[in-house]
DNA sequence: TTATAAAGCTAACGACATTAGTTATCCAAA
DNA sequence: TTTGGATAACTAATGTCGTTAGCTTTATAA
């Protein structure tokens, strides 16, 4: 019975590797005890059960995340921020889709460490849209309607829901500049709702 | 042993109600049977499994929802038509939850049918786009770029991703508009990638 | 050197999907 | 009206997975 060692930086690790390899549906307490050269019972001495492994993973996920846009963005305003904000997540996305998928699972009610890690990722985004003119209600609004725009796109993207062979990348940066230049005019008073 | 001369309809109702209620991941072989006064095993009598029963209900939601964007849409042309496309699919969204869950779900490769009935969707919004001065590669990009925005905000409410008491509707509303200013803006060619 | 906490293990249970083989029902043809 | 076949239900059994309980060994600190 040699000891491994296990620790939880490892295991997260080990974890995200099947994710991002074979989807996170492959991630069973089973295949992650193989992976790791253990019995899936012993795994019950680092984590909570499957539901406590993916929200583990969703809570890694969303910290690298949030950092890996705060460091994209940093320095920069206006539209070169947000065209870096969105450049920074789509990378993450394809990066490690695995991860992400395990990001977009509902949280528990009231699950605080949550809502704070997913609350600085939107964080990122507000203080992109702040300084945007953008005040009020319209800065949270327009804080969603970017969320959905990259949200939507990543996900049909991974799920292969593009079929034509039609640069996606192209339609990336454009779906960005259209919204920008939606924004100036709705900034502009032009429409009502 | 009474026979309940069970049929594909009632079947794939029953499963969408599950779905919609308590959504797919609580849709089994075993929940469904349950809900059917049947033993599990005589559902193969009328389906494939459960990864057959699961494309089934996606085939199922892409035809209803194709069928209500046509329906809403009719008639309608330009700004308007977008817009009748949009509220037609969030609503669809917000009626089937599950049969909404069960679309999304990726096909396998080759799988015509499902396929096609993906394609019928994409028409639609195809359609609404086509008559819009957008040609060629622009318009496949514009309609990728509508089913992001329109996939990414439906998925973000269903999973709760959206905390703040700000009502959604008008988000909604904001960020159709904001779509329809950027492409006229993009359209008059004010920009370049 | 020894006691204790922790990390691994085996055994066992229940839920589920799935397969094989059985029985009863329905319907159509004789 | 009878009969035969297709079909829709069933039971039994297997394998995988998550989970719990309880045991054993290792590492570490007293």
């Amino acid at each position: 019975m040699p000891r491994i060692g296990l620790d939880r930086t490892t295991l997260l690790q080990t974890a995200t590797e099947l994710a991002d390899a074979e989807g996170l549906n492959a991630v069973t307490l089973a295949s992650l005890a193989q992976k790791l050269n253990i019995r899936s019972p012993s795994l019950y001495n680092h984590v909570n059960g499957l539901p406590d492994l993916l929200r583990q993973m969703a809570l890694h996920g969303l910290t690298l995340l949030s950092s890996a846009l705060s460091r994209e963005v940093a320095g920069k305003t206006g539209d070169d921020a947000v065209r870096a904000l969105c450049r920074a997540y789509l990378a993450f996305a394809r990066a490690h889709p695995g991860l992400y998928e395990a990001i977009q699972r509902a949280p528990d009610e009231g699950d605080e460490a949550m809502q704070k890690a997913g609350g600085e990722v939107v964080g990122q985004v507000v203080a992109v849209v702040s300084e945007y003119g953008l005040q009020g209600d319209a800065a949270l609004h327009a804080v969603r309607v970017i969320r959905s725009l990259l949200h939507g796109f990543v996900s049909l993207e991974r799920q292969g829901g593009f079929g034509l062979p039609l640069d996606l990348d192209v339609t990336f940066r454009l779906m960005v500049e259209t919204f920008l230049a939606g924004v100036k005019t709705i900034r502009n008073g032009e429409w009502r709702l």
